[in-house]
DNA sequence: AATGTATTTAGATATTTGTCTAAATATATA
DNA sequence: TATATATTTAGACAAATATCTAAATACATT
């Protein structure tokens, strides 16, 4: 739950999440959408993954993201047990 | 939004709101709960406080914090627009 | 008015985080 | 095999964060 809620803690990773709502990128067509260094994207991707909230295909030169909409769930469970 | 996730994003704030599923409780009596100053607890309050997901009253010499669920509800729906 | 209790504010400090540039790795292609 | 493209890793650095102790504020009680 940790990693989770520190992944989100993020405006950009939020807006990866949000790109890859549509469909799987690859890292550079993803930090093509942002004004920032692709190591920097690649970090977020990083935390991203680590927090299981997107999976990493190699697929040639490119490696394609996809987001895990399954890790969702936990959070929304957590929220959950707010609502009365 | 930013403001949510920040608050969510530490362990303790998480107890925190835990503590106050249940009931609202008064500054010391939540720092009771942790082994840790009440002056930390207290900046932890106030980040809770910020992002609305707590309020607080004064009564007397004490203040007390409740839970404010209706922000939750934003969470919710932003992790929903996850859910296929 | 003086003292005690509850809580916050202020200031310091170590750790974590987000960003960058430069270099390394991996794959594709000429 | 040499070069180009895609991506990550490494290292540096400034800013943000979590924590602490000491001091300040506010209310209650004697």
């Amino acid at each position: 739950m940790n990693d989770i809620f520190k992944a989100l803690n993020d405006a950009t990773r939020r807006e990866i999440l949000e790109l890859l709502k549509t469909k799987s990128m690859s890292a550079g067509e993803i930090a093509d959408q942002f004004h920032m260094s692709k190591p920097s994207i690649s970090h977020h991707l990083d935390i991203l993954k680590r927090a299981d909230l997107i999976t990493a295909e190699k697929s040639g030169q490119f490696i394609f993201y996809s987001i895990n909409t399954t890790i969702m769930e936990d959070v929304l469970q957590w929220i959950l047990t707010f609502k009365k």
